[in-house]
DNA sequence: GAATTTAGATACCGATCGGTATCTTTGTGC
DNA sequence: GCACAAAGATACCGATCGGTATCTAAATTC
């Protein structure tokens, strides 16, 4: 019946979803206790204080997400497919997320960013692995000869991740993909331009 | 000495930037007392509760963000270069900024999203505004024959809008204006793309 | 299977939350 | 200049915050 690793397990599940559909701050012990159906006394035990559980919750949220776009992207077997792919991703956020509230990484950068640097650091590094996740896409897809070889991939990594989280942002607030499918129609002739 | 105008102003626009800064839940009534001088008694004499001051301070933080880039696109005297001003009025909330926190919208929409339905309908009205704007300047620019006359204008606003809050997502988290300036670097291009 | 360690529950701490009732002070109309 | 109304200060409310000390119960060790 007692299993500290599941305890640990159910506590990040939980934390995690609250956290990123009410945000770090607005979200209290007592939320997670009630969700989990365990005592402060068991939280304590597992996290230090609230602000290690943050962290540790976020990195529990990216490492689902990553694990999910991974999944998407290795399913394609060339650059531009695997890039589109990056795209009906995002767009699963709005409507069947595999995490409740969002982007993950959206919602805590914005919270972050002024305040809370331990979480903003982490959120750094997230947006770090997201960009180079798509930069090796693109390198890959040259070295195949499935990209044309001049092509600045920081550029495009940088144009495809803002687009897909403003999308998010405004397709969340609007409760309607409307809007994050017509930035994916963009991008989608963004990528046919680098392809060959 | 005593103005109640003067001190509902100082309330708005102390409690603006702190929600705007710390997010609207985060900040406390005790943070705007601290903030204005003021005390509670004279907090709650002009707003009923917090939500109110809530939703009053968001429309007054709108208000000064309109006011600007309302201005700024005034000075242009052609469709492409009131549209190319937009992009210029967004690289500023990353450095410079009228208001401390970066975008209104984007902070108040990915706060709100899941919950505080009353700022959400507020955030929905302000987008609709921002659309309705970059849409009126296509508008004009077709009808002076400045910008090609079949394009989507729905389509290019949401472009516009989903990269830039995205792009200064980006930039605020990293604190550097580089991503939205690759951005603004891919925007022009779209926006030459559509001009005569 | 008794002793020991460890997971989790309980009960509490001071601080702070949003909100209100009441009092004092300031400006205004006559 | 006096009465009155409005602006703002003070002092408090119950609820909840993050955190901790302590206790019980379950698993592990020998």
């Amino acid at each position: 019946m007692r299993n500290p690793t599941e305890t640990k397990e159910a506590i990040l599940h939980h934390a995690g979803s609250l956290f990123n559909i009410q945000g770090y701050k607005a979200t209290s012990i007592s939320h997670i206790t009630d969700a989990t159906g365990f005592t402060k006394g068991a939280i304590y035990r597992h996290f230090s204080n609230k602000e290690k559980l943050e962290e540790q919750a976020l990195v529990y949220l990216m490492g689902i997400m990553f694990e999910k776009l991974r999944i998407q992207i290795k399913e394609q077997n060339n650059a531009g497919e695997k890039l589109r792919s990056i795209l009906y991703f995002f767009e699963s956020y709005v409507s069947k997320s595999p995490i409740k509230g969002g982007c993950p990484l959206l919602n805590v950068a914005i919270e972050a960013d002024d305040n809370s640097p331990h979480l903003r650091k982490k959120a750094n590094t997230i947006l770090a692995i997201l960009k180079e996740s798509v930069v090796t896409i693109m390198s890959n897809g040259i070295r195949f000869g499935q990209l044309k070889k001049d092509i600045d991939k920081e550029y495009y990594a940088t144009i495809l991740i803002a687009s897909l989280e403003g999308a998010i942002m405004m397709s969340k607030l609007s409760k309607s993909n409307h809007d994050i499918r017509t930035v994916i129609k963009h991008l989608e002739g963004v990528i046919s331009g680098i392809e060959i």
